[in-house]
DNA sequence: AAATTAATTTTAGTCTCTGAACTAAATTAC
DNA sequence: GTAATTTAGTTCAGAGACTAAAATTAATTT
């Protein structure tokens, strides 16, 4: 029931190209420019005429408008001819100039950050992983330890700085995307920190700030299944409950970039009580450190533990047959199915992505986890809500943060090539 | 603590104009002209000079556009000049010609259908209202009962159907607003009805149709307190829970146009029963029936009276100080807490609208119910929610279905002026 | 080799909107 | 009362972004 996605799946081959694929229903903003310069990228190779076919446009204009971006050095002509097939002059494929720019992607953690280095046509040239003792720390301290992480980075890839146009980071906490700035983060000592304008001092760089969730729908819209949708949701099980939504292409952040709180929605009044004070969220039915908690009362587990030792162990149990480690992943799959239905409810995506590291509790994504969600639902016929299930590795965090470096540094230089 | 609002408020005069004051944010699509329209609509009236300004345009653009638009007679200059203090050459103020196009607005109910006529510039013009025997009949019996609800209404202002642009029509149910269809609708008895042709053919003339909820929104973005908002949520308790949201000036209506079922959002597991058949709905802790049912339990009163008429005397009671009738309208009041603090959490509004014809049952309604949603939402210090209360007139939904039917008449019409 | 087909390129506009110069109508300074 | 000052509105050349249609190029058929 579950279209279940991997990375390596052999029998899925992977699009080309990176970005979203379908146009922007609202792509008035734009110039053709760069809209051109971005359904390239998309579409990995395209010929001119099939540009203009797929864009609506006349082909003069694509004519004219690639041959800027191949003057500026930001798009090439195909050597070898994919299609050999047709009748008439045979289409030159047009593709993005892959070390025309650099971007970093970076993901703070409590345990380790990453970092991925990837080209202008989305490429992923290089990773790192860089491990951290304590949690939580000063701004000063994260930014010494994400020298090293990027100088191994770069290294790899045999570059310097210079050829980096933007870095995006990720971090857990209240982000706020316009100002760059965190008012709150949990691997952060201080509050509103000006965390972009440090790192962009450091760094001499443009600097893109976002939160776990938004990153992670980021990776689903730039190179993951919500590549050709331009509408759906993504659902994340993680340490919380995290969620992300993409509205015709583009990430919705809520009315005033605060929003999507899934985890904090109330499912039940007086509940269980949430790490954030409250009782009855959803992420205190469903998080690690909520099955954690149940583990140690019905098990009888130490409670000094980390959350995930206990919540692999619930695991062990549940599959050894343990009735009471099973009832406590059964209802958190009841309370997972309860969140999905109101995430259907208000939104109407056609499709929901659960997303992250950790996909991997059956119990929690099993088949009835689904048919319960359905069942939960309003829903005609027409509009079944397909779900998905996809298990990235753990650099799924540092490549959404490419993609919002990617998608940003994309309008400044494609915007600045004058004609 | 409650932002209370009255349509005859006295010591708040009436913004001039209709429709929404603050410029949409991504304005691209439409075209200044129609861009200088609607800011003259929503001002009232302006002078050329202060059109440049607050759009941002050039001075010349605006003497040329809005010549057309006079010259097409939908604008003209206003005599008499309103402000005499300046030092220069006074400004000349322009407004929309009020007849010079008309439309219709008519909101579909169970017992009685009502319609409002409107000028080009947002004015009532009439109103008339029809009441209705069967809740539940065919599209054929329903467009005989609407042709008379119409002819008194063009009657009351010496008018007929030829200077009538378009016609917008609200009715609950499942409503497919881009096809103008009608998958379900408790108010009919066909499935799937093509209601919006069917009008159209009628009354030969364009027919937009939405549901309850978006017309309500409409409403507080044309004519209420949403005008000068640009981002906002509406949330209505009457036989149903409703929302509807705002977003950029634009009203947001799902991903695929069937979301924002707030009613349906469930907040318990296998709680209270709905009358759409599942358990734990919003809707059954707070809807008129789901408190008339509590009211029959509670105070032993037959089951047979309307849920109008059940839900008056159980506000009587309450209000006369039996404790079990309060403690009904304090069970529904957290729950509408609930309710608010998940709309919240999600959208992130800076402003919540609770909008609707029967907003006074001063329990649901109470300072406390206000303070328990905070309570319930985890909410950064800038980001308090501001919540109003409006008690409408029930002409609300007819006014909202004429929104809905200017702002589409507008486009087609302005748009349609040739340089 | 000529006809056909399809992909680009060129060229001559069209549309929309801006910017700067210009005119118009009032107030204020002397 | 007249000139300087201010602000509003008008005119018009032209920039920028595209389009439409003719011209060119390069292959496939016949």
């Amino acid at each position: 029931m579950y279209d279940v996605l991997r990375d390596a799946d052999p029998d899925t081959p992977p699009l080309p190209g990176c970005g979203p694929v379908l146009p922007l229903q609202d792509h008035d903003g734009s110039p053709l420019r760069q809209q051109i310069f971005e359904h390239i990228r998309a579409m990995g190779q395209v010929a001119r005429s099939d540009i203009a076919r797929a864009l609506g446009v006349s082909a003069g204009s694509v004519t004219a408008l690639t041959a800027e971006l191949i003057a500026a050095g930001f798009l090439q002509e195909v050597e070898d001819s994919p299609r050999e097939t047709g009748r008439g002059r045979p289409p030159v494929a047009l593709s993005v100039v892959p070390d025309s720019s650099y971007v970093i992607g970076i993901k703070i953690s409590d345990d380790q950050h990453s970092a991925v280095l990837t080209d202008f046509a989305g490429n992923m040239v290089a990773d790192s992983v860089q491990p951290t003792t304590s949690p939580r720390k000063s701004v000063a301290e994260l930014l010494d330890e994400t020298v090293p992480l990027i100088d191994t980075l770069l290294a790899q890839a045999k570059m310097d700085m210079t050829r980096v146009s933007a870095i995006g980071i990720g971090i857990s906490g209240i982000i706020d995307h316009q100002t760059g700035t965190v008012p709150w983060s949990p691997l952060l000592t201080e509050t509103d920190a000006d965390l972009g304008a440090a790192f962009a001092d450091r760094f001499a760089c443009p600097v893109y700030l976002d939160n776990d969730a938004n990153l992670l729908t980021l990776a689903e819209l730039w190179f993951g299944r919500g590549r050709t949708m331009s509408d759906f949701a993504v659902v994340t099980v993680e340490h919380g409950v995290g969620m992300g939504l993409v509205l015709g292409n583009r990430l919705f952040r809520g009315v005033r970039g605060m929003g999507l709180e899934l985890g904090h929605i109330k499912v039940q009044l007086d509940g269980a009580l949430c790490r954030c004070g409250q009782r009855g969220c959803l992420e205190a039915y469903l998080a690690d450190y909520a099955l954690a908690r149940e583990a140690a009362t019905a098990l009888g587990q130490p409670g000094s533990q980390t959350a995930a030792a206990a919540l692999e162990s619930l695991f062990a149990e549940a599959k050894a047959g343990n009735q009471a480690a099973r009832t406590i992943f059964e209802r958190a799959g009841r309370y997972l199915s309860l969140g999905l239905s109101n995430v259907i409810q208000l939104f109407d995506p056609a499709l929901i992505i659960l997303s992250g590291e950790r996909m991997r509790y059956d119990y929690l994504y099993a088949d009835n986890v689904l048919s319960e969600m359905h069942r939960l639902t309003l829903e005609t016929s027409r509009s079944q809500c397909e779900v998905a299930l996809h298990a990235w590795g753990d650099l799924v965090w540092a490549r959404g943060a490419t993609a919002l470096a990617l998608s940003a540094t994309t309008s400044i230089l494609i915007g600045a090539v004058a004609p």
